[in-house]
DNA sequence: AAGGAGTTTTTGACAAAGTCCAAATCTCGG
DNA sequence: CCGAGATTTGGACTTTGTCAAAAACTCCTT
């Protein structure tokens, strides 16, 4: 906890306890959505609201603390594992998501031949598949 | 639309004017929302419920006749061509869509190590970039 | 240790994108 | 042309998130 403290101080962010309870939180839980991260924070604080919840979570992303992943059909998930380039594997069925390191080694999609005149910066990656709880019920 | 009533009726789905006009919208304007395709079909059969739109558009993607994507901060979009496994560059500023060949070659990246035990059926890829309008706005 | 400027948090209204449900309408095989 | 079964409609509702203004807090300065 006293690592988010600093985590907050080295980005210029006034350190709150909303914040840090946050921080822990999606450290904890990675890829939980905003409700449930709510909850979480919840538990530990007593109460947040669901605009501060929305509030750090931005914040957490567009200083690059967190990672904003958003799945087809699904809330947006936070991660704490950022600059790795690591991608994500979910289920279709339940919703399961794993991380995955990058298939074919740093950043390699990158190398979608700047097409269209686009300056490309980042190369999202969703596996979609089923997982083997999932495979199991099916059958 | 002859040829979208046939795809229909390939797939044992009931002909009705609002199919057949969904999928002439979608052949039309790759990469348009639910809510600008119903603008589509009004304007080619007089009306359209918001909920037809939506069954007819899940439908057919559940078909396969038509694909969904679903970039972050975007309602989904849909497109016409499909199992040609290419994919896509987004603009950060302005949200424009455009089509990119599979930059590795076939179905690349389905080499996911099937990770985890899942069993993948689709890799995902989108590029997050800016469109070049957007680059020159910004300078 | 107290004061205050500037941020955050809270509350409550609002918006976009979809889904759920029941009633009305339509399609297509016989 | 009929009727069973699928589709379309309309309206309420849900989920996920944003906006705005007031209250509360953080942290720098003294």
């Amino acid at each position: 906890m006293r690592d988010h403290e600093d985590t907050l101080r080295q980005h210029d962010l006034p350190v709150t306890a909303q914040r840090v309870s946050v921080l822990r939180a999606v450290s904890r839980h990675p890829h939980a959505t905003a409700d449930m991260l709510a909850e979480e924070v919840r538990a530990e604080l007593g109460s947040i609201s669901r605009q501060s919840v929305y509030n750090v979570l931005n914040v957490l992303t567009d200083k690059g603390i967190i990672r904003r992943i958003q799945p087809a059909e699904s809330a947006a998930l936070y991660e704490d594992r950022i600059g790795d380039n690591h991608h994500h594997l979910v289920c279709r069925t339940c919703g399961k998501t794993e991380d995955v390191c990058c298939a074919v080694g740093a950043a390699p999609c990158l190398t979608a031949h700047s097409h269209h005149g686009f300056k490309i910066d980042e190369a999202e990656v969703i596996y979609w598949g089923t997982c083997p709880a999932c495979q199991k019920k099916k059958r």
